[in-house]
DNA sequence: GTTTAATTTAAACAATTGTTTAAATTTGCA
DNA sequence: TGCAAATTTAAACAATTGTTTAAATTAAAC
């Protein structure tokens, strides 16, 4: 169940896209079929159900992060710029992957969908675990905080960038945003920024 | 537009809970009628259509925020003291409006969906205003400092409780929250006491 | 008590939903 | 080339969708 041909690559990436602009439920097979131009059968025939395509999609999706988190792990530099490169990483792959993220962010949340969920918690699981070797490094060399709450760190990293994410259309305004080339650059400035300082808050000791 | 009768309100809580559960589109109007106990053509006879019934909900829960933040204003207390105010209160009506500005958060970012948002905007836009009077209040007293990012505040704080309430089956099995109490306390001192701390660490001097 | 308006009902509407079928076509292999 | 497997197709399936209709019931006004 690992690799995936063109065509259900085709399918994948048409369900993505109208999942993620209309919602599961107010996609039908027949739309994703239309935008991958293949029969409507073929989505039974490929992944079993509309269910199954999503399952497949999420899987498809969120395999990669986990490759990029170990690679991180054995570079040379500071617990801080380790913090900081995470949160790069984190942001970069949720803008690169951001309608699969849309997606599960709400379909996470409605009761009657029973997702196949094991491959992404496991790597929400050993991001948790990777951060926590990095602050305990920060503490041995005395530079983090004892009070840290490890679990919410992403938790405000991930919050703040899905929040501004899903309310483009308000922050569009407010901020004169218009074009997407402004509001990109403005996540790759000022909001990363705002979440560094965080982050680095957080962490570091105040004096 | 403005008062709602004791049926009208009847459907438009049972469509609350509907629609927070499945989605919009995940739920039927037969289903928002049987919660409700009332007949299928009384959600057009009283609203209109499906999607009039969102827009009505939405009006129906968003407009008491205005006032609560207005009697914060005249309050005298210390900035700092104000702005964890306005912290408890919106995690407070978040909590207590769940249901809403889940269907919100979801609904804001689909494209298909045109809602009528005029007083949700507003109701960000005063907040926002609100926040930048104290702050201004904060730096006549020189305790806060001079590079803040306004517009990005409450969306770490309302980002950071979402996230946090989107992801419950992930936190509610990581950090051993199986009760409904247990969830809720956990909001209530560990989540709060991290924003506030976020909050702090933006808007204070560090040393 | 009669009449008018507001509410509530069951039934029907056409359109769309996810899935399956069985036949047609293409592909890969001997 | 011939054969078997994989792919693709159009058609049909029953179920459900949001909305409308026109009749029935209730409430209010005179």
């Amino acid at each position: 169940m690992n690799e995936f041909n063109e065509k259900q690559v085709e399918i994948l990436q048409a369900a993505e896209k109208l999942f993620a602009e209309e919602g599961f439920d107010g996609t039908s097979i027949r739309n994703i079929a239309k935008e991958a131009n293949v029969n409507i059968a073929m989505i039974s025939y490929y992944f079993g159900s509309k269910e199954k395509l999503l399952d497949a999609l999420i899987f498809y999706r969120t395999s990669g992060l986990r490759i990029e988190l170990e690679n991180l792990i054995h570079e040379e530099i500071s617990p801080i710029e380790k913090i900081y490169r995470i949160t790069d990483l984190y942001i970069s792959r949720m803008k690169q992957n951001q309608c699969v993220y849309r997606i599960l962010h709400f379909e996470l949340s409605i009761k009657k969908r029973v997702l196949d969920l094991k491959n992404y918690t496991q790597v929400k699981k050993k991001n948790l675990a990777f951060l926590q070797t990095i602050i305990r490094q920060g503490h041995e060399q005395g530079i983090f905080r004892k009070d840290i709450n490890v679990p919410l760190i992403p938790t405000t990293i991930l919050g703040t960038y899905f929040h501004f994410q899903m309310n483009r259309p308000f922050y569009e305004e407010l901020l004169d945003l218009q074009t997407d080339e402004a509001f990109d650059n403005y996540i790759k400035t000022d909001l990363t920024t705002h979440i560094k300082q965080i982050i680095k808050a957080l962490l570091v000791h105040e004096n």
